[in-house]
DNA sequence: TTGTAGGCGTTATCAG
DNA sequence: CTGATAACGCCTACAA
């Protein structure tokens, strides 16, 4: 039976078996460096003998401190927070910390309660990709744990930031449409009233390109979106054909979007790229193999996950508030593929990545 | 600052101030249920004053319990297993456990690893699901500690299973594309030599389903994938096509199989599924949104997740090695849609369900 | 280089 | 219904 189940063996049994003092085994387990070998051999033979394995609870308990870090996303079914989890994950490990996801549904009440629950005492710190939260909740990001924000969508509070040029990178994929030809740019996943957050700042580059293009902007090719999943996107999309409104190219604010909105353009039968040409946001790999294959902005995940959790550390090692908040910024490239540049058009295996 | 961070507040801290016993506090913190109503009162106002919330660690320690339990699962950029995690997430957080995600990669060595890892010191109890462990494992699958394991991959140990009919699924998969016409199906994923796996299941589903129909194999109709991604499937096809084997239907093993198959034909521009039919397993989101749409077998996810946490906590609550370990088969249907069925087939909105 | 003492914050026990 | 007290197993001093 286990160390655990049944009477946990302890370091005391260890230290007791190999005629040592407990702190000695400590010692051993904890890589201390002035140990004499033939202590450090009978303390591990000891060890491997009763099969000790340190008890992680007391450990945590005395240390004050647990090596777990928390990341909260919206929800592991959604591609992008899946990806970007496995990089959170792959970067802590290699910092040898562990990371506990949290799942927040794009819920309001849910992002309060991760900043507030009991869970946060059992991690040292908190990356957060918050959605439904915004400015006024800038009482609630007020914690007094080490956090680091992803995405633009709250400012101020003291945390450091990871995210990217939402503008700018809205901006080139709509020149990326625009340098094609296309005039008539439907955006989906609009969130109309919204100042600061992704959708916001998107539409935002999207009405720089079009001004820059000498394109005027038309609301009609508004679609709105609140939830940014690929049912919401092909509703949308939809949505705008009924309503008749002209159009030559579709801006998903984020892949999700935009693969929904490729579905309803093809269960109408409409060619994309031939008449409507198709591109999203996140670079998920899914995109590199939809029919047809779909242009998108890369985000630079891994360099987001790494920024992340090397913030976080840096901040749970020197909490100290009065050291500066930082902001990163990651860069993103634009990866042109099928729906924008047709059958010709580089496929998964080598994408044409215009660089920004 | 945090009463973490900064000399955190204490139970004996609410105590003084509430003017009660540090027991009592524990009491009203736990919900114990005979504490007098004015007691109860003043204890609570003393923790809102003081922001007081308990120390996990040290709770940890005294109980002996942590209330988390790991799920280890090859990748999480794994849309079936993102999807997973998030059911047994949710599931779990319903019975008011937490869960800790771990990756293997799929490597055997970290597979090992979560059996004896630091972190099994952590979490009361493991579900795991093996990709690359087998048989021959068998010792290292003694372990003990409660786990639950899903797939079939692994049989005996002393350990619960959730599992699901692979070889009724298949069979019934490839049943749908016989019913269909179809007479020459080529199967992607295959793995040679093996004995217990998922791959090995499905495919004596396919060949079954093959008799029962008295369609004759065709040993040149199975690509193998050792890695079941979208890019294995794609090279697969690929390397099917190349070969000029005559095929008019193709059994993905699983769906990202299928789906890198599908990207493969459509690259080539071979009808799916005037030329080629195209049947996947797993159900993820996907499939309901690819051009054309992809028919699958759906495992029952929900079920699954809720089956394996519900087991994993029986067996911590009591993990009496006597109580016989049990074997939970998991319920499955066909999903049909337009990859097999052709442009009529029901959208997603409202699939083709047939029980098997 | 190794040993001893004490406490991290909580919960269980058992009186009262 | 509430209080005092003793562990839980480890690590940080400090001493030897």
């Amino acid at each position: 039976m286990s160390t655990r189940r049944t009477g946990a063996v302890t370091m005391h049994e260890v230290a007791a078996l190999a005629g040592v003092s407990i702190k000695t085994v400590s010692n051993v387990v904890n890589g201390y460096q002035y140990i004499r070998p033939a202590t450090r051999e009978k303390v591990e033979a000891a060890i491997a003998e009763l099969g000790y394995q340190v008890n992680v609870s007391a450990r945590n308990l005395r240390r004050g401190r647990t090596d777990l870090i928390g990341l909260a996303v919206p929800e592991l079914s959604l591609p992008y927070f899946a990806e970007l989890a496995d990089s959170v994950i792959r970067a802590a490990e290699a910092r040898g910390v562990t990371v506990l996801i949290e799942q927040t549904g794009s819920s309001r009440e849910r992002e309060l309660e991760v900043l507030s629950g009991q869970r946060r005492h059992l991690t040292d710190g908190l990356i957060f990709s918050p959605l439904a939260l915004g400015q006024q909740d800038h009482d609630a990001l007020q914690v007094d744990f080490p956090m680091v924000l992803l995405g633009e969508r709250i400012f101020g509070g003291p945390a450091d930031h990871v995210t990217m040029n939402n503008v700018e990178a809205a901006r080139s994929a709509t020149a990326h449409l625009l340098g094609l030809g296309r005039r008539r740019i439907a955006v989906i996943g609009a969130h109309e009233g919204e100042m600061m957050g992704s959708a916001a700042l998107r539409e935002k580059g999207y009405r720089q390109a079009l001004e820059e293009a000498g394109v005027p902007f038309d609301p009609a090719l508004l679609a709105e979106a609140g939830l940014w999943h690929r049912a919401t996107g092909a509703e949308a999309m939809h949505r705008l054909l009924d309503a008749g409104v002209e159009i030559d190219a579709v801006f998903g604010l984020n892949d999700a979007l935009a693969l929904g909105a490729l579905h309803a353009l093809h269960a109408r039968r409409i060619d994309v790229p031939g008449k409507i040409a198709v591109i999203g946001f996140d670079d998920i790999e899914e995109t590199a193999y939809s029919s047809p294959t779909m242009s998108t902005v890369a985000p630079g995940r891994e360099q987001i996950a790494q920024t992340a959790v090397d913030l976080l550390l840096a901040r749970i090692a020197d909490p100290d508030p009065d050291r500066p908040y930082q902001r990163v910024v990651a860069d993103f490239t634009i990866v042109g593929r099928e729906s924008t540049l047709g059958e010709g058009a580089p496929a998964q295996a080598a994408p044409l990545r215009t660089a920004s």
